[in-house]
RNA sequence: GUAGAUAUAGCUCAGCUGGUUAGAGCGUCGGAUUGUGAUUCCGAAGGUCGUGGGUUCGAGCCCCAUUAUUUACCCCA
């Protein structure tokens, strides 16, 4: 038998340690702010049944989804779950009856089904925060993996736009903690889009209309016109459309600008004559003046931003890291009726999401991880022999008694290999206790970085280890 | 699903219009130094050139197929 060659499933990847390490810094913020906030764990099934997943995010999203195969035998002849005229229906007959449990696809969807299944023992508004892994089944691209940690923050039950203020706060926290200061943070509305679509008299759909719109800033106004010419919209629509996305300005002066030419354009207003969703974004913009939020040169009111999951009725975030070419890394925003689809109507929800692989590879690209964080061990004890090894053990011991990661290199080897050894994990001091400093009952340190070696008693090797 | 690119040592890559025994850097291992890493010097191991077929006196190089990887579109974190 062929040896074969090892390979892990694309747009999947191994963590090495120094990974690990410098992946678990961004958690540490994430979480950190997080809870900081007043959001609580949660942690969900790796799988959900099909029935919770289908559905939810749209036509595509159902095809983006990794289902579980079922056990057993289902073509068996006897007690076949799949039958011939099954068989003869084709796949969208066969599926259900040999897959029922699917991977999670992204964590706002379980999180909706466990309020539901919940709703008694909550207290609301409820906020949690969850960090898990979640999969597609997409084709792997920069910035895009089959499987991906998203890290978020959810609140139902409540519609207050301290929510959509404080998600401001969190994700401005984040970024500036982790060094990402070259960022934007973009916030839209849903009505604010839903006005630009009444502004044009009700040609196409409104999904049309949004994803044309969403790619702006990609296409350029060319595309954008052609994708919609060809969407049924009409030439004076499109200029029409491109007059209100024109609006230039501050937070409050973009506001401003869209009120009138909503206006003039006769979009119908609320029963108070107002734009609920321009609104909202100045209440939003106002709570956060009021916080003594100062990082308002990062937050821009983008009529364009659209986000394609179609469940948004509110407010809607994302950011962008503006000084590396990556997908957004973060996004979020308000569903009107996040538990509907489960049986329990009429519970709003505001959340956003961190990618952490994407936040990874801009922090990498920027250089901005901190040093350190490798290895955990601290000191090396590096041994002469077999014999020497034996002594040093109760040592090893004490060290790790006062809380020192320490190990003792396993082998019988050269003391050259075993400080190449030390050097290459990254551990910083190496302690050696040989013939001579054992005839004068003390031990020999050495700081790796410095190149220093120290002669020193028991004591004195503890207060350099542990201080 | 659509389109392009790539595949040569553990890693990153050279390899001329097709011509002897396929190279470099890094890494690994050994030695210079049997009590000292990162730095220096010397040496060694390591390749079915992704796989299968074809053209040719001769293929890492040209042609076809196939697989894998990757980038972009769609969509998204």
């Amino acid at each position: 038998m062929s040896v074969q060659k090892p390979s892990i499933p694309q747009g999947t990847r191994d963590f090495g340690p120094a990974v690990v390490a410098r992946r678990n810094y961004i958690f540490g913020v994430i979480r950190r702010v997080f809870e900081k906030f007043g959001y609580a764990p949660l942690e969900t099934p790796t799988m959900e049944n099909l029935s919770v997943l289908t559905g939810k995010y749209g036509e595509e999203g159902d095809q983006l989804l990794f289902k579980v195969l079922n056990s057993g035998d289902f073509l068996n002849k006897k007690n076949a779950a799949v039958t011939a005229e099954d068989l003869e229906a084709g796949s969208r007959k066969v599926l259900p009856k040999i897959a029922e449990k699917g991977l999670r696809y992204d964590l706002t969807v379980p999180f909706a089904r466990y309020v539901v299944m919940n709703r008694g023992t909550l207290t609301f508004p409820f906020k949690r925060y969850q960090i898990q892994p979640v999969w597609r089944a997409d084709r792997p691209q920069r910035g895009r993996y089959r499987e991906f940690y998203q890290c978020d923050a959810d609140v139902v039950g409540t519609d207050s736009l301290l929510c959509e203020a404080e998600i401001v706060l969190m994700m401005s926290e984040v970024l500036n903690t982790l060094g990402l200061t070259e960022h934007t943070i973009k916030i839209n509305h849903r009505r604010v889009l839903g006005a630009f679509y009444q502004a044009l008299g009700g040609e196409g759909t409104e999904v049309d209309l949004f994803t044309a719109i969403d790619k702006l800033d990609k296409i350029g106004q060319d595309g954008v016109t052609r994708e919609l010419l060809e969407r049924g919209f009409s030439e004076a629509s499109v200029a029409r459309l491109f007059e209100l996305l024109s609006v230039q300005g501050s937070f409050a002066e973009k506001l401003q600008q869209l009120q009138s030419a909503f206006a003039a354009a006769q979009v119908p207003t609320e029963a108070d004559g107002s734009y609920k969703g321009l609104q909202e974004l100045g209440r939003v913009q106002q709570l956060l003046q009021d916080f003594g939020f100062t990082h308002f040169d990062h937050l821009e009111f983008d009529p364009t931003l659209a986000r394609g999951l179609s469940y948004y009725t509110g407010c809607i975030f994302e950011i962008k890291i503006n000084n590396v070419n990556m997908g957004s890394v973060s996004g979020g925003g308000r569903y009107d009726n996040l538990t509907g689809a489960f049986g329990l109507p009429g519970v709003s929800g505001v959340g956003f999401s961190f990618g952490v692989d994407r936040l990874y590879d801009c922090l990498e690209e920027l250089n901005l991880f901190p040093e350190a964080v490798a290895t955990t061990t601290r000191c090396l004890l590096a041994s002469f022999d077999l014999e020497n090894s034996r002594q040093l053990l109760p040592i090893l011991r004490q060290l790790r008694e006062a809380g020192v990661a320490a190990e003792l290199y396993p082998d019988e080897a050269k003391l050259g290999k075993q400080f190449k050894y030390a050097d290459a994990k990254g551990i910083p001091y190496v302690l050696l206790q040989g013939p001579e400093e054992q005839a004068a009952s003390q031990f020999k340190l050495k700081e790796l970085s410095t190149g220093q070696e120290q002669l020193l008693g028991w004591n004195a090797v503890l207060d350099a280890l542990t201080k």
